[in-house]
DNA sequence: CCAATAGTGTCTGTGAGACAGTATAAG
DNA sequence: CTTATACTGTCTCACAGACACTATTGG
């Protein structure tokens, strides 16, 4: 390219077409905490993550389940901005905790064609949801183990199990470091899979220094549901004394109780920034 | 698309040319740290993290630097090999720390058309350079100040002095994220200042749980050396007891010493994992 | 009364922050 | 002897982990 063209002249001669190109897609992992009655009426309700997968009903991966996504418009549109656009169509949600998680871009995980998929992790609380999901199903994560750097999930929609298993595999030159290699998937489509574990521990390991659980939360809520949360995100139970000395901080307490659970009625709070 | 297509015959009469196209580019953040002899035979060279960057001679942001990156090969690699493959070509190295780091997607961020760029950061050793870099230049951070979620970064090279003042604006519905609104900037090309804010606080974030520093130190080093490291990265002093405790897990004394400094000498020490 | 959760008091151990002190090289 | 860094001892304070205890409801 000439040397001595200015800028303007520059642009207007540029040809575009000497890269190749190719098609990005922003796909979507919402998150949300559902409760599932346990059949006593003193014991309060069992809570469990879970995720919004679409079905697919076109070729490649017909039949299987994948996260909410499309194509970017790239004339137009951001990837944040194709995502909400998803989100809206999906859940009508707007104005909802969106962040980047992660560029999937393995070269044959399409089978049409190359496309590179950058990731977000949603977090919403389901109450908010003022519609039906449409062709789509919430998925409760039911089961979710690690040993030998090997993680095992399942989810359930009340009518269908879904099963994977991916390990993490070290990465040379660090201790921390990983990458996911699928083992078993027969349900999910694309790596879809890949992206479910990363936001998921995305999730857990922001949840302990930041104050991202809240968007999972209605406006009011007992201590008990928070800790709750916290327990079903962090897989593992937490001591009470100790979780209340640490929310304290970020919530404060109301005047409103919650009553009617067959068992001492507790105060309800609400986030404090 | 009817719905009586094998699955092979579907994607045999794909037509990828349906969705619009994009180019993609991988750009890299390579962080090193450096030392600057201070005149005073008993002191210690004072240290500073330094990022390579690259001088355009074209349009678009002729004559500005920017950080090392290319194209994607859309039918051969992934990103991160793109990334490696740009790294072998500026430093003559590999097998070398790389993390991805985030998407840069702003519609207009390149003004000849449409590129998203996915960053990493590279993490490495100066000292195992075994080349000059060509048509590039390190540049240390000299400066490096953050008030009122306005950061202002400093960068010299020895020749030239790069300013940049990027501000963090809060988010929405989240009391711990910001998108980054660049405020001063006459000498980075594209994004790239932002692309290098989000490097260095990646980077700061993951020092204290991750072992990453390593990946910038010798075999052998000093606890001072390796402290200082640590203090520059995190841009504040730390006390030498507690920063002893903490590294102890981390770190194996050798045998070996380091002398002639004009003061008591140190033991070297090694990664232990 | 029972079962279940709500909520608090307090002991203990760990570990970071802080400061003071000793050790040892080069010039 | 001075200067600068190397390295250690120890006190304090904050806070997480652990356990025990009291409170309060619906049935």
């Amino acid at each position: 390219m000439s040397e001595c063209l200015t800028e303007e002249e520059f642009l207007k001669n540029y040809d575009s077409s000497i890269y190749e190109k190719l098609s990005m897609t922003a796909d979507i992992l919402i998150v949300s905490v559902s409760s599932k009655d346990t059949n006593n009426y003193r014991k309060t309700d069992k809570k469990m993550m879970s995720i919004l997968l679409v079905k697919r009903d076109d070729y490649p991966y017909k039949d299987k389940w994948c996260l909410p996504g499309g194509f970017l418009d790239v004339n137009k549109e951001t990837l944040e901005e194709c995502a909400r656009r998803v989100l809206k169509r999906e859940t009508n949600l707007s104005n909802i905790y969106l962040e980047q998680l992660y560029t999937f871009d393995k070269v044959d995980r399409d089978p049409r064609m190359r496309v590179v998929s950058t990731s977000y992790v949603a977090l919403i609380d389901k109450e908010k949801l003022n519609q039906k999901v449409v062709n789509a199903s919430w998925f409760d994560i039911i089961k979710y183990e690690e040993k030998n750097n090997t993680v095992s999930l399942t989810l359930s929609n009340g009518e269908e199990i879904i099963d994977f298993t991916i390990t993490k595999k070290l990465r040379e030159k660090t201790t921390d470091r990983y990458d996911f290699v699928t083992k078993e998937n027969d349900s999910i489509a694309f790596d879809h899979d890949q992206v479910i574990l990363a936001g998921i521990e995305r999730i857990r390991n922001k949840v302990n220094y930041t104050d991202i659980v809240f968007n999972m939360m209605p406006e009011y809520f007992t201590l008990g549901e928070l800790q709750q949360v916290y327990e079903v995100i962090l897989n593992k139970k937490l001591l009470d004394p100790a979780f209340r000395r640490i929310i304290a901080k970020k919530t404060e307490k109301t005047s409103k109780m919650k009553t009617g659970e067959g068992h001492r009625p507790s105060y309800l709070f609400r986030y404090k920034k």
